[in-house]
DNA sequence: GCCAACGTTGGC
DNA sequence: GCCAACGTTGGC
């Protein structure tokens, strides 16, 4: 799950140690959040937009997904005049703070890893905020994070 | 339903 | 700031 961080970083999350991800306005996110995402799921935090883009923690998904109130509030940059409470176009969940890594988990290091090359994300002109990881592909970044902890 | 124009994203 | 790449929009 992607994030610019001077909009809501690892840091952020860390200190709330909980957040509802929403302002997602995009069908194929919104149709993960609603088919694909299930309590208790771990997903990667990836930074992005910035000085060191890459995998900068863990959290974990508390909840199912919920209409994101934002598309209804006419104040927030998220709203959405054409959503309506009895159908609403766009999905929230829940996520708790789980791991910060010592180190960002470059999308250099990432890029060079053959075990990760056809991660969603990395694919050049990816526009989905949030992408699909698989399970061989989790192992692999968990433990390239565990070796990150040995450098501290 | 097609498709060009447009806006946004994100790495560099 | 640039630019490639994509999703969305809207005219037809």
């Amino acid at each position: 799950m992607k994030s610019e961080p001077s909009v809501y970083g690892i840091d952020d999350l860390r200190r709330d140690r909980r957040t509802s991800w929403g302002g997602v306005r995009n069908y194929q996110v919104r149709n993960m959040f609603r088919d694909d995402f299930a309590t208790g799921d771990r997903a990667f935090f990836y930074h992005s937009s910035c000085e060191e883009p890459g995998i900068v923690g863990t959290m974990k998904v508390l909840g199912k997904a919920y209409p994101d109130p934002a598309q209804f509030d006419p104040e927030s940059e998220y709203f959405d005049p054409r959503s309506r409470p009895e159908s609403p176009a766009w999905l929230a969940v829940d996520v708790q703070f789980q791991r910060r890594y010592p180190q960002p988990l470059s999308l250099d290091v990432l890029r060079r890893h053959p075990a990760l090359e056809s991660m969603l994300i990395l694919r050049r002109g990816n526009r989905l905020s949030v992408t699909p990881v698989t399970e061989a592909e989790a192992r692999v970044l968990l433990s390239l994070a565990a070796g990150l902890a040995g450098r501290g």
